[in-house]
DNA sequence: GGCCATTTATAACAGCGTTCCGATACGCTG
DNA sequence: CAGCGTATCGGAACGCTGTTATAAATGGCC
């Protein structure tokens, strides 16, 4: 019917490739489509039949970024102690954000500017969540956590470790903070705030 | 020994309005000294003479935004019960933020690219939790919260609150969550976290 | 083999932050 | 009061951005 990409899935790949780099390098601020298409020798048009726009593209890393952030999450080995998981889910979630901090402010702090995820995007994004989710509707079925409704719970785990997060990787903490010393004790008291009762 | 500014200080606050208006309006993306300069018509050298740049016009911007939040924070009613202070200072930072999100975004999630506040301005910007660590040391005095350094406990309320305000803010709860139902219950489940033992 | 849709490259458009230039207008000095 | 020096200001230019119109090249289908 129409000519087929010339360039095929290769390019689209390299395209890609580029891109994360020149944003883990220099910050999304740093990614244009013409040094991005001059780096992988075509041209800006190439970029736009291949994704469509500047935020297409940026789509293509969003869905990246949630697919490598999403493996770490589920591949935490959990015990079954639902502050010790949880406090250990907020620790990969730390470790995945500072792997790539440039990549996680695409994901979670909306830092190149127009760019909103689409809807298959922003499902996979949310799906990443189900792990927490998991542990915390056990700990309320068994008693271990307060009566209150699971997504209240989720959300305030969610919120607690990406506020830490950001806060650190936008430099907003003050310098002689240690967040590495001082995260878990934190993620456990926030944790803990959930339980029925004390240990 | 110079010209002084023709244009004197009433230019410098109208332009300041002015910018944010159209942040207000738009998002970050919005502000263009050339809109700008136009709007208050001047050209944009004026801009450049009074302010230096534009992400030195953005800290003013910043600024002017820490001074109002600052007045609301220290304006919070206390009672003396740890869990609930900070429950209602957890209230304010979200009202203050609701009230302008584009200028929480450049306070505390970067939303203008190349911006970085000056020292002045951080300085400002660390005094304005004042209120939160003096309640938590007193927390930690009296026996009441678990004896932890303090700054620990504050960066981890800050979080919480950041956190969540802004995963409200851009987005990325899921549409059906209701925030402002769940926020307090959060809120006070991560005070009580630091309690050292169960009310 | 020829049609046709589609990708591709070149070049243009509109906008951006910033800077250079010349003119202007003020404060200080004589 | 005159004139110099200097900071400010408006207009135009520079180099960059994302996007798009134009036109050439290309591979599948009849």
């Amino acid at each position: 019917m129409a000519r087929p990409r010339t360039h095929d899935e290769a390019l689209r790949l390299k395209l890609l490739d580029r891109a994360g780099e020149l944003i883990a390098a220099d910050g999304p601020k740093a990614l244009s489509l013409r040094k991005l298409a001059a780096d992988a020798g075509t041209s800006t048009t190439a970029v736009y039949s291949l994704f469509g726009s500047k935020p297409d593209l940026v789509n293509a890393l969003y869905t990246e970024g949630f697919r490598r952030f999403g493996a770490r999450m589920a591949g935490t080995v959990l015990t079954g102690d639902p502050v010790g998981d949880l406090v250990a889910l907020g620790s990969a979630y730390r470790a995945s954000a500072l792997a790539d901090p440039n990549l996680y402010g695409i994901m979670f702090t909306r830092s190149v500017p127009g760019f909103e995820p689409n809807e298959d995007a922003e499902k996979l994004a949310r799906k990443t969540l189900e792990p927490l989710e998991a542990i915390i509707r056990r700990a309320i079925a068994d008693g271990v956590f307060l009566d209150v409704p699971p997504e209240t719970v989720a959300v305030g785990c969610w919120a607690f470790v990406h506020g830490l997060v950001s806060l650190e990787l936008t430099g907003n903490l003050p310098e002689e903070f240690d967040v590495t010393g001082s995260y878990e004790t934190a993620l456990r008291a926030n944790a803990s705030g959930w339980l029925r009762s004390r240990p």
